[in-house]
RNA sequence: GCCCCCGUAGCUCAGGGGAUAGAGCACCGCCCUCCGGAGGCGGUGGCGCAGGUUCGAAUCCUGCCGGGGGCACCA
């Protein structure tokens, strides 16, 4: 019986105790489910219903899970229901009940915890995009691998997902990007607020060997030619990066065609003929107060040019023409204050602002040797995601920076992590997929069958492991209801520990010459689903499940 | 001044109102006669402070303290 199965039978077994006694139904939460409890005295699973209810119906706690106890323990597969605490019910399944699970999730394959609560959304999912004028630094080395992982959870649980990337192409700072490639060239120094890395001079002498006459042209003929060349150059550069992390978009948007195909001004002649722009101090404003900002933001400035929220505005207009009901910004700390003007565009375009749903991820901060490292552009101290890559690994790499939740700010030390790699839980979790997977070679070598009297599986450690097991639609459910896919990446490391403990406490394989039993053949079918999980869950998270470590 | 995030074990972090708050690493012991010891078992050690809501608060609300990040007719 699965936790929803049990759950549903809960809710059945209360509402038929309210009606047999005459209570309110309408007092039975709708939200009525069990969980886990940690300590194992307190069942395989436990409800606070009555807890819950009690106080509408007029009850007192205790005296209605009495009765809700009485009736759950006669309903098939539940083996005991007992009253504990202030009103818990602690539930203990019949051994079969509970190992029916695996048979589910052999049916099921790789399709056991997926889901359609997100289905008939269609979710444009919008991450990285960085600015083409450097490297993919550390900070959106967490996004590419946290977004591309949101959007692996969205798509498992129904969603049609759209990853995009945004090229901020348009602005002085690609002016300011083409004007450094151009001083490097010239083996000039970097402009003032210019580009100094590395980086700058290696593109810049990949431009000149591509164009050689391309320094002796007039100045604004030469800059065309370096913008032509050299930020295409950093376009690949950053497709390259991320295709190596495993993290490929669908749709590789450039803010210039924005501008140069009039959809610019088209949105905004549209938002000023519905009223929603207004004119002040010779520049056209939107009213992102409303939403909560604390000043309106300009969209066309005094001097007639589009201020860069204009570019926010079409990109968005055009999300929703290509049929996005949702649109999800992936943005850094430093960028907060754009919740409010993000929302602000979506409700002058008529819509709810819930279309536009921002989430804000805190920054990485980086340690070398126990000590703080600054990053900075300019001085060449920037970490970039093939470092971190080239240190760890890419499992390594997307495993570290996915399960920490996105609100916490994230410390990682480089000679940790390179010098002492197996101190990522990542390994933990690999490791318990490789050794399912030389079982099963070990199985195929014996010539036994996984089979399936799970009803023999009765011994704690058994129980735990398939409990665990039951909760994956839930947390890959939750995962992507509530953005956070470092719920699965915990799940997994939680599901890695119960299989190691399951592992060392029952003999899976005949010894010797002993001979092949049902119990045997029961958990090696217990074997294949927990493996199942594993490798599902890490697919989730663009990790990869391997079969040797 | 205003806005956002955080404060949980020595360190890095989980913990959607539930019972005795968890994991990894670090430290101290123990377990290899056969399925992978990158494992298992035991031990040391913690919710910033003060109020409030609740049968019940690490979790929700308010205030304070501490840390980080923002507050452009730049992009």
């Amino acid at each position: 019986m699965t936790p929803a199965l049990l759950a549903d039978l809960v809710r059945a077994a209360a509402s038929d105790v309210l009606t047999r006694r005459g209570l309110d139904l309408a007092a039975l939460p709708d939200d009525v489910g069990v969980e886990r409890p940690r300590n194992p005295e307190h069942g395989d699973y436990a409800t606070n219903v009555a807890l819950r209810t009690a106080k509408k119906v007029g009850v007192p706690p205790r005296e209605l899970a009495d009765w809700l106890a009485d009736e759950l323990a006669a309903r098939e597969g539940i083996a005991s229901a007992e009253v504990a605490g202030p009103g818990f019910i602690n539930l203990r399944l019949a051994a079969d009940a509970q190992g029916a699970v695996v048979g589910e999730i052999l049916a099921a394959g790789p399709t056991y915890g997926t889901g359609e609560d997100h289905a008939a959304r269609s979710v444009n999912l919008e991450f990285v995009s960085a600015n083409p004028t450097g490297p993919l630094h550390l900070g959106h080395t967490r996004w590419a691998a946290v977004g591309d992982a949101l959007g692996r959870v969205l798509s498992a649980r129904g969603a049609k997902v759209t990853r995009e990337y945004y090229f901020n192409d348009a602005g002085g700072q690609i002016d300011r990007f083409v004007a450094s490639l151009v001083a490097a060239a010239r083996g000039e120094p970097t402009p003032e607020n210019g580009y100094g890395g590395a980086y700058v001079a290696e593109i810049a002498a990949v431009v000149v060997a591509a164009e050689p006459g391309a320094l002796e042209l007039a100045p604004a003929a030469c800059d065309e030619v370096f913008r032509r060349v050299g930020v295409d150059l950093m376009f690949d550069e950053i497709k390259r990066a991320l295709h190596a992390f495993g993290t490929d978009f669908d749709v590789w948007f450039h803010e210039k065609a924005l501008h140069d195909s009039g959809a610019v001004t088209v949105a905004v002649n549209r938002l000023k003929d519905s009223g929603n722009l207004y004119e002040a101090d010779g520049a056209w404003w939107l009213r992102s107060t409303d939403q909560g900002d604390d000043k309106d933001r300009v969209v066309i400035k005094s001097d007639g040019t589009p201020a860069y929220i204009a570019g926010d505005l079409a990109y968005y207009l055009d999300k929703r023409a290509r049929g996005h009901d949702l649109c999800i910004y992936m943005l850094g700390a430093d960028h907060h204050g754009y919740i409010a003007r993000l929302r602000a565009a979506a409700a002058a375009f008529g819509d709810d602002p819930g279309t536009v749903e921002v989430l804000i991820g805190q920054m990485v901060n980086l340690y070398r040797d126990g000590k703080p490292v600054r990053m900075s552009k300019r001085a060449g101290t920037t970490v970039s995601m093939d470092d971190l890559v080239d240190a760890v690994g890419v499992d390594a790499a997307r495993y570290s920076l996915i399960r920490s939740s996105v609100d916490s700010t994230l410390d990682v030390d480089l000679d940790l992590l390179a010098t002492r790699s197996n101190d990522n839980p990542v390994f933990y979790v690999q490791y318990a997929h490789a050794r399912l997977a030389s079982l099963a070679r070990n199985a195929a070598d014996l010539g036994v069958e996984p089979g399936a009297a799970y009803g023999l599986l009765s011994h704690p450690r058994e129980g735990d492991l398939i409990r665990t097991l039951g909760e994956f639609p839930a947390v890959v459910a939750s995962a992507a209801e509530l953005r956070e896919p470092h719920r699965v990446a915990r799940y997994l490391e939680s599901l890695a520990g119960a299989y190691h403990k399951f592992y060392d406490a029952c003999r899976v394989l005949p010894m010797g010459d002993e001979q092949v039993s049902d119990l045997h053949r029961a958990r090696l079918g217990l074997c294949v689903a927990a493996r199942q999980v594993l490798a599902t869950g890490l697919g989730l998270l663009g990790v990869s499940a391997p079969e040797r470590m």
